[in-house]
This record gives structure tokens, C-alpha cells and sequence, in this order.
DNA sequence: CAGCTCATGTGAAAGGCTTTTACATGAGCC
DNA sequence: GGCTCATGTAAAAGCCTTTCACATGAGCTG
């Protein structure tokens, strides 16, 4: 059954020319379907086919190659994130939801990213362009709470901006980690993970002293016209 | 070298005795010094004075093993959850708050459980005793959240329990996983992790209505004293 | 274009882990 | 005392990681 790595070499001649490229894009399928502790180096490199020592020209170890994933991860989380957050278009609040959504919905869809960022247990000071990323990333998080921050509602003291990023962040985190994560062993909810940190954010703020009436559009206007004495939560009306 | 194993052998003869226990513990220390993924069912067999063949006597396979640990792990957290809630004594917020602070100090002093059941990945279906330790454990921070919930004031829509369960849970996970971890790697606070759920939490029940103007208690009476159109926020007093 | 050089791949080998299988031991029970 | 079966052992197969000496050929240089 050899012939067919001969046929592989035959193909591509005996240099790969993109083999650390090949590599990654490998490593991420694999740990989408097996997790970040079951892929192995040798089978990125077969399925690179190449031989398993080719991989060590590109990378240390193995856990070099995945701390590159994890490294990658927080660049594209940065990128999707800063386009959700929009500088805070059209307006704070808004704009900060979408973040959250944004957050659940990378966790949801590249759950090899997300895990090689936050469940691969990499010591992350021997990459320091890891921890760049990670920084930059946490960045956004945190200028978004600056500005809602500076939104929050005179009559209260001003909660300080890094420590709600903290709190923003660890809901964002511990929903993704325990409910959003793709196929198996997850615990079933009564309501999407998405709604579920909606939720919890818009609580939260209202604990801040925000306003935040908000409910989908075409609630609202009916919403609008219950008697304010009984106010209906940020988790929807009842059934 | 290989008197010493015989020297072992010599002194618990042949048969270990407690083969089981020991290789529990073992993988316990194993997992807290070189994370889930990187303990091996040899250097348990080993550091219990056994061949590598031995511990199949015992469990399936290595995932056999982490998943009792994970088992044993929900275990000891029921226990300690339970004795935090204490059945709501003496009031039904003090007891939330000592809920969370247990929780964090399960995270930080019993690291190799916390990640054996959170971080391992393990297939949940696979070890139907396992889920259900961990039903009973949520079902611990579910109770309380009844609670809590029992005690919303009137004038504002009730939450709904299981949802301020969730989001309890999400938060204490989130901090927990992302702050209150161990040795290395971990991102500098402003503040102890206890502290930063404490203040979720609290900003959190404010959202839902709760009166919340709880505070270490050598700081409420000077607090107490502040014109109250200006009250300071659960996390504590500028400088 | 010939020749050189160095990045990139290969094969082989050492060492470790997992898991299975046949065999050994001895603790508990008639 | 002798049996039996749970519990351990040794050995072996198969896979993974990592290293080392060696092969290849892409790209520069004259």
C-alpha cells in the first residue's frame, strides 16, 4: 500500500513548498475532530504526506505547532471581534451585544481555535506572540467596556471599565466553554447559548445602572404598552 | 537500578493490596503537576511500584481512569457546595456568596479534579455515574438559585430559576477557568478572582432587583453614612 | 548555464506509552 | 492442605516523538 505515498511525492516532487501551511491547516482539522490532546504530530504529517520528521523543520515540537494555532486563533478572534464591535456602531450597547454574539459564534464555529486558545493548558510565556494576540484580543473587550463605562447613568458610582471587561469576559467564556461547544456531552438548555449570555450581559448591565429595556424590535412595541409596574426581564416573556 | 523494585516488591509483596486507590491518587498528583493531557497511565503504574499492565486489572483504559477522577472530583464538590449552602443559613444571599467563594477555592486547591472534570474532554455518555455526579452537583447551585430566585422582590418580573442558575454557574466557570487557575501562565488582576465573581455576582442579583448593598461589614458603616444619591457599587470604594 | 549552498525532506533508530496475551502468585475459602 | 480466581508480571506489537546523518533540488552566483 506504499504506492501511495510515492504517488503523493510523485505529485508534489520531493519538496512540499507550503508544508508548514499544510500543517496547520491539518493540525486544526484534526483537533476539530479529536480535540486538542488526541491530535498527533505524525498524523498532520501524513495527512501532509510527508514523512513524520518533516514537520520538525517547521516547528520545535508539537507543542509549537499548537501554541501557531492557538497564536492564529486569537488573530482571527481580534479580526471578528473588531468588526463585531464596529468602534460602537450604530450605538454602545447594541454594538456590545453583537460582540457577545460574535464571541459564541466563533466558540461555536472554530471549536479547534477556541480550544487550542483556552483548553490546551500551553504554558503561554514561551510564545510571546501568543500572549501579543491573546492581549490585543482582550483589548477589544476592554475598549468596548471603557466606552459602555462611560455611558453608565449618573446616580451611580462609575463602575471601573477593566473590571467589567473581567466580568464581560468570564460570562462570554464560561457560556462558550460550557454550552456552546459543538456535538457531544453538552448539557441540554432551555433556551440557545446565545440567548442564555444575552441574558446574563443585559442583567448585568442593568445592575450597573444601565438602562436596558431592550428586547427584540418586534416585541417591543407591544412591550411598550404593559403597565410599567410589572416590567417584563431581559429573558423574554413568559409562556 | 532495578533493585528498587524489587525492593518494593519485597515490602508489599506481590499483590499491592490497594492497587485501585493508589492508582487514583497517583494520577491525582500526576494531573496537578503536568496537566490532564500530559499524565500517562505508566508513570501512575510506576509511581504506585506496578508493572504498566497492572492498572488494566482495574480500569478499562487511561480514559477510564480520568473519568473516575472526574467522577470523584463532582463528588467532593457536591459535598463541599452542599456544606457552603447550608441550606441557605443564615440568609439566603450570605450563604450565595459562600456557594461562590467555595466554588473558586475548589478551582484553585483542586486543580487536578477541576480540569479531570472540565478540561479533559471526556465523552460524558461514556460513564453514566459520572453524569450523574455532576446532575447533582448543578443540581446543588440550582437549588440555591430557587432560592434566591423565591426571594426576588416584587415589582419586577420573577427570573426564572434554572436561567439564574446558568448564569451563576457560567460565571463562577468563567472566572474559575480564566483567573483562579494555579502557578503559571495565568493573566494578572486587579483584583483576586474571589473578589471579581463576588462583584459579578452582586452587580448581577442588582440586575435582577435584589437589594444588594451588601459590603464587607467593617466598610458599611462608613458607607452607610454616604448621601445615598451617590452609592458606592459592589466593588468596593475608589481610592 | 554550471556549480554551490542551504532549506527542506527522508529513513532509520532510540525510547516511551498503550494495550493485549499468556503465565505467575498468593489470599481467601472449603 | 489444596483450589480457585482476582490481581500482578513479562513480553510483544503497534504507535508516537524526537534526533541524526544523509538526500534533494530551488535559487543564487559568476
Amino acid at each position: 500500500m506504499s504506492w501511495r505515498k510515492e504517488q503523493r511525492r510523485a505529485e508534489r516532487g520531493y519538496h512540499h513548498g507550503n508544508l508548514k501551511e499544510a500543517l496547520l491547516q491539518a493540525a486544526l482539522g484534526l483537533i476539530a475532530e479529536k480535540g486538542a490532546a488526541g491530535f498527533t504530530f505524525a498524523d498532520a504529517a501524513r495527512m501532509a504526506g510527508v514523512s513524520p520528521a518533516a514537520p520538525y523543520r517547521h516547528f520545535r515540537d508539537r507543542d509549537e505547532l499548537l501554541s501557531s494555532i492557538a497564536q492564529r486563533g486569537f488573530e482571527q478572534f481580534e479580526t471578528i471581534l473588531t468588526k463585531a464591535w464596529d468602534d460602537g456602531r450604530p450605538d454602545t450597547v447594541s454594538a456590545f451585544e453583537r460582540v457577545g454574539k460574535a464571541y459564541l459564534a466563533f466558540a461555536r464555529e472554530e471549536p479547534a481555535f477556541y480550544s487550542a486558545m483556552f483548553e490546551s493548558g500551553l504554558p503561554a510565556d514561551l510564545n510571546p506572540a501568543l500572549l501579543a494576540a491573546s492581549e490585543r484580543t482582550f483589548g477589544i473587550i476592554r475598549a468596548a467596556a471603557e466606552r459602555l463605562a462611560a455611558l453608565a447613568p449618573p446616580g451611580v458610582a462609575r463602575p471601573p471599565a477593566l473590571m467589567m471587561a473581567l466580568h464581560i469576559w468570564s460570562m462570554s467564556h464560561g457560556v462558550a466553554s460550557l454550552f456552546a461547544r459543538g456535538d457531544a456531552a453538552r448539557r441540554k438548555l432551555p433556551m440557545s447559548a446565545e440567548d442564555l449570555l444575552e441574558a446574563e450581559v443585559l442583567i448585568y448591565l442593568r445592575g450597573l445602572g444601565f438602562p436596558t429595556d431592550r428586547r427584540p424590535a418586534d416585541q417591543k412595541a407591544s412591550a411598550d404598552q404593559k403597565p410599567s409596574g410589572q416590567p417584563s426581564g431581559p429573558w423574554g416573556a413568559p409562556k
